[in-house]
Order: C-alpha cells, then sequence, then structure tokens
DNA sequence: CTCTCGATGTTCT
DNA sequence: GAACATCGAGAGG
C-alpha cells in the first residue's frame, strides 16, 4: 500500500485531479474497510477561478482550502448532501479537487445498507459516494495524507488508463470563461 | 431512456 | 431572502 504523501497534492490542481484518477479512495471504520476507484472528478482553482468557494475570498466555510494540501474538504449542500473535495498547491492558494464518481472495491454489503440502493447508484455522484463511505463534516479539515480513517492510496490499474475532460458539472453561476473550461476528468470505461 | 421538479438547511448578501 | 460543486421520484417516450 502507498499512501499518496502531502507531495502528491502540493501540485498544480489540474496535474492533481489528472493523476487521481485510478488511484484508490479507502475509508477504515471498525473494522469494515470501505473502498472505490476514483473515476471523475473536477478541479476548482482558487481565487480567480468564479466557480470555486473561495472565489470571493476566506469565510468559515472554505476555510479548510486555504490550509495545506492534502486535507479533506468536506462541505454541506442542497440542505441534505456531503461533498468531499481534497485540497492542492502551496498552503494560502485555496484550491481542491472534488472527488464526483468512484467504482466500488470493498466493502460494498455496508454500503448498500447505507445508500439504500446498489449497482450503478451506489457511488456514481459526489454525494452518494460520500453517503456510501460515511464521509461528513467531521472530515472537514481531515489529513488524508496520515492514514487513519480515510486517505488515497496508489493502485494497480487493470486496463489502461484513459482519461476524458469536460467542462465541470453544477457550476451555471460561474462566468463563461470558467463554465467552459475543461476542468472534469473522467475515466474512459 | 429523458426530463422536470421538490426536498431541505447552511451560507452569504 | 436567495442560492446552492445534488439526488431521487415520477411522468412521459
Amino acid at each position: 500500500m502507498i499512501l499518496l504523501n502531502r507531495i502528491f497534492y502540493n501540485r498544480p490542481t489540474l496535474e492533481v485531479a489528472h493523476d487521481l484518477l485510478g488511484k484508490k479512495l479507502v475509508r477504515r471504520m471498525d473494522g469494515v474497510e470501505l473502498s472505490g476507484i476514483i473515476v471523475e472528478t473536477e478541479a476548482y482553482i482558487g481565487v480567480q477561478d468564479s466557480a470555486c468557494h473561495a472565489h470571493r475570498g476566506r469565510t468559515e466555510r472554505n476555510a479548510v482550502m486555504f490550509g495545506p494540501p492534502g486535507l479533506a474538504y468536506v462541505y454541506f449542500t442542497y440542505g441534505m448532501h456531503y461533498l468531499l473535495n481534497l485540497v492542492t498547491e502551496e498552503e494560502g492558494n485555496p484550491c481542491a479537487v472534488l472527488l464526483r464518481s468512484i467504482e466500488p472495491l470493498s466493502g460494498l454489503e455496508e454500503m448498500q445498507k447505507r445508500r439504500k440502493r446498489g449497482g450503478k447508484e451506489l457511488t456514481n455522484g459526489p454525494a452518494k459516494l460520500c453517503q456510501a463511505l460515511n464521509i461528513d463534516k467531521s472530515f472537514n479539515g481531515w489529513d488524508v495524507t496520515e492514514g487513519d480513517k480515510l486517505w488515497v492510496e496508489n493502485h494497480q490499474p487493470d486496463r489502461p488508463l484513459m482519461v476524458l475532460s469536460t467542462p465541470r458539472i453544477g457550476i451555471a453561476y460561474a462566468r463563461k470563461k470558467d463554465r467552459e473550461a475543461l476542468w472534469r476528468f473522467l475515466l474512459k470505461p
């Protein structure tokens, strides 16, 4: 098991978003290990990115993005969903990668219990994977380079990794330039 | 399969 | 008071 370290996250956000594809996201809770392969990400790139929460400066909610790379930025939205990001770039530069979809690897039974549905619907969305892996606001600020309850590790790919990029999802509020930027990355099935 | 719409509560104006 | 980095149910094709 090779845990991704802070140096991995302390790089340009587009590189990190791309390189996280195919890596293994692991959530360990008492006795059970839930994991999946990251297959979809989005980059949110600092104060100049009008889609990024840090666009209007530091607030209580987005404070973690201003911290060191390798922290989890978890926030609550639409009154019911948690979304998981990993902070990138040097401390003080508020950037992060949103994890949008994983392909379940282990702990599927436990995931189904939390999700109340299975198959494709298990972890194929940013709020779905948080529900499946039992990730809530208590993980905001969590250091994923320590490898305790939540981390990302290298994984031997079982296929050649083909990466597609598209505009990001759900950011109609952003400026045209940022709306159209190809900052969403997916593994080709 | 696609599209529309309501849920629900925190954050920011 | 409005908006929200979403999801799932329900209607229609």
